[in-house]
RNA sequence: GGAAGGAUGGCAGAGCGGUUGAAUGCAACGGUCUUGAAAACCGUCGAGUCGCAAGGCUCCGUGAGUUCGAAUCUCACUCCUUCCGCCA
């Protein structure tokens, strides 16, 4: 949520940051909206001070048993006037908040203007001076010919007992989705410095209102039918909303949470792409970065917390490029947006497989969430981050595509090796 | 699912329908005292919103109602706690 008072006080400034994101945003009935809700306000506060006042008058005349007929006349007309305002001008509220609600974060200043994915600049790539070259005696598969080769990716048992964009993992499939999760668990909590927390995967309206996945983009949710609840698209949902509504003293800030869950969605937008293979599924794992900071200290923090996923590409030794978003390929809710792309030489291209996100004091308006100042007391909204540390079924893929030899078989990347008792090379089964 | 109780400020915990935005305690902050600290004492101490300001208005789980006036009365809902049942 934009702060209201900086759309009010810098129309001009608010405009051509949004114009700068995909999409159009026109605020003339914003504009109007808040001039006659300011209108209302006004009006409303004036005739409750007066009923306040006649009410007082009235309670002390009774104790004085004094003759009160004349304010209560009064009150017979002003009743039901008052509450008659009194409905409009919550009505216009709710006009104003739900056309603020919809409006997306601006772009900070130094994100690079573009119209979408075009528009994105590498920063960097590792390993330095990596050339994205195929070896010249065999030609690397696609991550779901390696998969179903070893027999640890099953596309047509869920295709069957579920639907498309589904998968089953099967033996050294599966315990590998579970060493690639406790590897950057442990990465993160030990080296790293964070709280791990396993949420409910399930969520409610508020809170995915409050990181703002709705009233936007309910259609990429899966509900349930009979129950009020929703499931979670990722973990920042969850790990962000635990500071919903509080107050938080400057000193416990910054607050860093990381988690795993399966994450869900509809994909709605996105029918025809990427159809074959684990890259887009309905459900899949990850884990998940959330950082909740002093407004002072975010932008460092979107630094730490994107070197902190790269940390796992690194130690996992999975090429990649860390690319900063440009303003009209970020997500809604974000300021400043780095994504990091990691290599996969069986489609000879680089894909998403984290995206760090700051978004500043949006969520945190949303939310209600705010510090409190040690030294003035003065309370503000904290700044919240979130980032993938990283996409479990991406590294999946990353690593299958990437390790795979000319014989078929997969080494295990040694940072993997412990967490998947000694097994160090899959081989073909068929 | 059944029964009972509860929901008030950072926490704890009061609150005859009318200066109660809310006692009291703790915590926090400022000060006095002290070589320093502790203790003691004095003071400050919820959030939001409108306004240049003075000041006004809103908020005691949520929504509706009764009333001139509701934290306080009525109804519905939500959540929490305890007990029973069921259950991974």
């Amino acid at each position: 949520m934009l702060d209201l008072k900086t759309v009010r006080e810098r129309p001009e400034w608010v405009e051509a940051r949004l114009k700068t994101r995909s999409g159009h945003y026109d605020l003339t009935t914003f504009y109007a909206l808040e001039a006659e809700k300011r209108e209302l306000q006004a009006k409303t506060e004036k005739l409750q001070a007066r009923r306040n006042e006649i009410s007082r008058a009235v309670g002390r005349m009774k104790a004085n048993k004094e003759d009160a007929a004349e304010l209560l006349t009064e009150m017979a007309t002003l009743g039901p006037l008052l509450k008659e305002t009194e409905g409009a001008l919550r009505t216009k509220e709710e006009d104003l908040q739900s056309e603020l609600a919809r409006l997306p974060n601006l772009p900070a200043e130094e994100v690079p203007i573009g119209p979408n994915e075009s528009g994105n600049v590498v920063l960097r790539s590792w390993p330095e001076g990596f050339k994205q070259t195929t070896p010249a005696t065999w030609t690397p598969l696609n991550h779901w010919d390696v998969g179903e080769r070893l027999g640890i990716l099953d596309f047509a048992s869920a295709a069957e007992t579920v639907g498309a964009r589904f998968t089953f993992f099967r033996g050294a499939g599966a315990r590998l989705i579970r060493a690639l999760t406790a590897f950057m668990l442990d990465l993160h909590t030990l080296e790293h410095g964070y709280e791990e927390i396993l949420p409910p995967f399930l969520t409610n309206k508020e809170s995915l209102f409050g990181t703002g996945q709705l009233p936007k983009f309910e259609e990429d949710l899966f509900c349930l039918r009979d129950e009020p609840f929703y499931l979670i698209p990722t973990a920042e949902v969850p790990l962000t909303n635990m500071v919903r509504g509080q107050i938080i003293d400057e000193s416990r800030l910054p607050i860093k949470l990381t988690a795993w869950t399966a994450c869900f969605r509809r994909e709605a937008g996105a029918a025809g792409r990427d159809t074959r293979g684990l890259i887009r599924q309905h459900q899949f794992d990850k884990v998940e970065l959330v950082w909740i900071t002093r407004p002072e200290e975010s932008m460092e923090a979107l630094e730490s917390l994107t070197s902190h996923a790269e940390t796992v590409l690194k130690r996992l030794e999975l090429p990649y490029r860390t690319v900063a978003l440009c303003t009209g390929d970020m997500g809604f809710a974000s300021a400043k947006t780095y994504d990091l792309e990691v290599w996969l030489p069986g489609q000879g291209c680089y894909r998403e497989i984290s995206s760090c996100s700051n978004t500043l004091d949006f969520q945190a308006r949303r939310m209600k969430a705010r510090l409190r100042r040690t030294e003035t007391k003065v309370v503000e909204p904290v700044h919240t981050l979130n980032g993938s540390g990283v996409a479990v079924g991406r590294a999946l893929v990353a690593v299958l595509e990437n390790y795979q030899q000319a014989d078929g078989s997969v080494v295990i990347p040694d940072a993997l090796r412990p967490y998947l008792g000694g097994i160090s090379l899959l081989k073909p089964t068929m």
